[in-house]
DNA sequence: GTGAAAGCGCTAACAC
DNA sequence: GTGTTAGCGCTTTCAC
């Protein structure tokens, strides 16, 4: 079908295992000879069967990539950080996504995933996903941004103190009804924005301020869905709130249009602000908590990586990455001429 | 190290070409032995070695997307559709990056990319990008969207009729002056955006007016490059344009932003349309030519399966998605009550 | 330093 | 229908 080691060595005059360990530029062949079969292997146009490398050593030569979603920006970011890593590197990139509760998964996660990579970056998977829990029964290297699981190597943000920060922020501007737009179920402990309720909360406690539950409504992380809370937010509640703290810009956004649409002003009308720091966020001059999402993924994909090649087996251990308040004029309406 | 074929055919009682059969649902087997041999599987925890397989078969079990850019929306949106079908499927996704002109890349495509899949889906190169050379020397199905590479399976949108509509908007609303934002060499021939740049150039001429060098201004489809490109029409030009016409959302985003900076409103002072139509556009109320990415994707991908299947042999031809004009404030500024 | 040969785990003829 | 057997293309001991 196409040119095999058996091609390259013949031609080159020498043994397939040559031809192989030439190639891989092992020290322990001829520099002539090496040099010799790495031309021939050039002309000839010889590639290496990845499968046939693979079932040989026993490595797959790639590492996957898990979430449950590619239509969130903060996907898009980490993933443009990890591409950035694996570039330098031989390895594939596989791409599954998993978890997602919406998509009563087909095919079992353990099927997709067994034998096919090296290990597996696992992007903001909830802890008690089945996903995780397959995963790490498959005993391979891990390494995981969001909630540590049962692996080694993991990186976070302080979602509990970005949160803090955030809800302060408007506090410190004299809002004291604050609503609260979260994903799914942020009073779940097992959820990966648990901590930043909990930060919010906290800050709320410190600031003597009661949570009205009738203020948090879930947004499910999307744009529409940021709309539909605020709808709510303004249309059922008797006494809207001053200020709001979106989980994610995206369901900010939603949020802003909605406003809008009844001629209300962010920073004016209600505070506003959001989380992750999005570039198109200081486009609608949206405060937010800004999180270095490529940095994220860059920096798992290290680990992960690191883990494969054994450097540090087990565990590398926890990074946690800073993040920081934005502030725009969502929050904080300054006196700027604007027309 | 793991259980194969072997061990589940010495715990059924079968050969191992049984299990095989049985395993991939052949109808070849009695259907007793068939559930035997299937329960066994399940019981031993059994999943295929995905390499073997493909050593044996010739098929890699996965595709691969190409593009050159990552942290692009449109990106993104096509890769949701790629995944939305590919989820469907067995097959594997896997991901690379190339073709970015700013990448001397290290890993001579054709090494990364040969035998590891079935097929490649193209997203957006250069027709004259060495990339696209060497994915047809590969000789595997390809299925693209962009322009017409030398392989049979093309997405399209009509850029050209797009662009054309976009420039017809403008001079609508009375708009001479007008302004281009493109990405990097819309002159050549060659590359994607010719296309939008000739319907531009087709409306304005239809249309008796001018096209202004000076008033064509690269933007790297970025938002950073839009902002720089708005900066130079705003200040080294004597007279700045009427009307702004970006190539991407992303570009036009970066224009409106320096056109607030400076006190301008995107609408009232500079009209301003996209292309794209991204989701956040309608937060920005900018006008935008929409394009269906998630549709595209998802068309390309069902078109790669069709070859990888052999249903549409060499080609499963050309299909043109449309685009549609979406009119914001931008461009028109209706006289809404906006506080 | 290099070659011969034995796998890696699966599939596909071919024979029964 | 099912089993036997010969690979798929590489890597890797183990001799030399």
């Amino acid at each position: 079908m196409s040119v095999t080691v058996k091609d390259v060595a013949r031609v080159a005059g020498v043994s397939t295992a040559t031809v192989s360990r030439a190639l891989r530029g092992f020290e322990t062949v001829d520099p002539a000879i090496r040099q010799h079969v790495q031309r021939v292997a050039e002309r000839l146009n010889y590639v290496a069967s990845p499968a046939a490398a693979a079932l040989s050593t026993g490595r797959a030569g790639s590492v996957g990539v898990i979430t449950p979603f590619v239509n969130r920006l903060a996907f898009q970011r980490m993933l443009a950080g990890i591409e950035s890593v694996m570039r330098g590197t031989e390895m594939d990139l596989l791409l599954y996504c998993t978890g997602d509760p919406s998509d009563p998964h087909p095919v079992p996660p353990r099927k997709r995933l067994a034998r096919r990579v090296d290990g597996f970056i696992v992007l903001s998977l909830a802890l008690h996903s089945p996903d995780v829990e397959e995963i790490s029964k498959l005993n391979m290297p891990v390494a995981s941004f969001g909630e540590q699981g049962p692996w080694g190597s993991n990186v976070q943000v302080d979602d509990r103190a970005g949160a803090n920060t955030a809800t302060e922020h408007l506090i410190e501007q004299g809002h004291t009804r604050i609503a609260l737009i979260h994903g799914r179920d942020a009073h779940d402990p097992g959820v990966l924005e648990h901590q930043r309720y909990l930060g919010f909360r906290e800050a709320m406690a410190r600031a003597g301020l009661p949570v009205d539950p009738s203020l948090v409504i879930p947004g499910d992380f999307t744009i529409a869905g940021g709309a539909r809370a605020m709808s709510i937010l303004l249309e059922s509640t008797e006494r809207p709130p001053t200020g709001v703290f979106a989980f994610s810009d995206e369901m900010a956004y939603g949020a802003i249009r909605v406003m809008r649409e009844r001629g209300l002003a962010p920073g004016r009308d209600i505070a506003m602000i959001g989380f992750d720091g999005h570039e198109t966020s200081s486009l609608l001059d949206l405060s937010t908590i800004s999180v270095p999402f490529e940095e994220i993924g860059a920096t798992t994909a290290r680990k992960l990586l690191d883990e494969i090649e054994g450097v540090a087996v087990g565990a590398s251990g926890v990074t946690v990455l800073p993040t920081e308040l934005t502030v725009r004029a969502s929050t904080v309406p300054h006196p700027v001429t604007r027309p």
